[in-house]
DNA sequence: TGACAATTCAAACGATAGTTTGAAAAATAG
DNA sequence: CTATTTTTCAAACTATCGTTTGAATTGTCA
């Protein structure tokens, strides 16, 4: 077996890793692709099957890194106290609206998917959610010690839903009439408020 | 002046409005539209100045409807005791979880927005949102009477992301492996647990 | 009714989409 | 070096896109 396209590979996944987030799967042509990539057309045919083995593979690094960036940090968040974890844990979810980098893409691709699924993605979080949900999950048990098994979901999903807004429409937020800054002090105590009423929310209460 | 075209307007942007969001801007052909509407592939050029102008069209609509239907009801909402007004306010956010309706369409044309805003969407946001922003910084308000401004706004933020993550995700939060019911009991439920959540997280606490 | 504007229609336009082709080039194995 | 496989390449293929065209039809007003 010979391999040495293994350079054209990471090529074509890099230019289409950002060219996906950009404008989505159907916004963005092979063409524009390979330009970028400048490489051959026939390039992502050969390699990847088509554009839609080529969008499962970006996809795949989307997930994996977004998902790892928490769950690498889940047995020292165990160790800490739960305001401290929680803490910890919404910083990190916010951490894309600091950083224009690798991970902003990925959210951006998973923006996406959420208002129009490919069947790639579908069977990738089925597969592949589960460890992330049961952090999030985790955390708000230690909150909610009593609640059933719904309560503890919906709790988990109103955590991630409350940093996911702020990521999610970054852009427009930062822009009039919101005008919310984004430098580092400012994301830092927006992510020390939302721990706070977050806390306040899930605080047992008479 | 003569125009008996108003019907083929109206079966235009009923058709548009469902493939819109459906499918997206990007993902609709005006052949798609047409087809729909049972009108002549040239009528969208005719009527509107093309898939642009129609996209406007749709999406004005869009915006009229979903900003009336919580404004109309800002003035009795300013009457109720907070607690009832942010119980109200909720429910009518998750309302799309239950209606496959006009105003879970208009929703959804939004979700695409926020991936790839058009200009047109851009105009509309800041142009109109300011009313809608500004019913939900009073309701949270009522709450956190001392706030300062950016607090007040990041608090309407928070608690508008609280449900569009529910409402945007409804479609992989129902099924596996999250299973989340969504009859109307269950609808019901939901809102109840996160106007609660909500009202701890907003509550003055030493 | 006749003249004119408004509206509909089938057909075609140019551009771009994803994919395929078959040969040239490069890399590897014997 | 030779034989073979892997990889690249320019070009073409088919399909669909939004838009335009110009004639036919419909509706309105004098």
């Amino acid at each position: 077996m010979t391999r040495p396209s293994e350079l054209t590979r990471e090529r074509i996944v890099k230019a289409a890793e950002r060219l996906f987030a950009e404008r989505g799967y159907d916004g963005t042509s092979i063409r524009a692709i390979v330009a970028k990539a400048r490489v051959n057309q026939a390039a992502i045919n050969y390699h990847f099957n088509g554009k839609d083995g080529l969008y499962r593979e970006v996809l795949l690094g989307a997930f994996r890194s977004l998902t790892e960036h928490q769950l690498a940090r889940a047995a020292e968040t165990h160790e800490m106290p739960r305001e401290l974890a929680l803490a910890a844990f919404i910083h990190r979810q916010l951490r894309p609206l600091l950083a224009r980098d690798e991970a902003s893409r990925h959210i951006r691709i998973f923006n996406w998917e959420t208002v129009r699924p490919t069947a790639v993605f579908r069977r990738l979080l089925t597969e592949q959610s589960a460890p992330f949900m049961g952090m999030a999950t985790d955390l708000v048990r230690r909150f909610l010690p009593e609640a059933d098994h719904r309560t503890l979901v919906v709790a988990a999903i109103w955590l991630i839903g409350q940093c996911s807004v702020f990521v999610r429409n970054r852009e427009q937020l930062a822009s009039a009439p919101v005008l919310l800054a984004l430098d580092e002090s400012s994301v830092e105590w927006l992510a020390e408020t939302l721990t706070g009423w977050t806390i306040g929310g899930l605080r047992p209460r008479g």
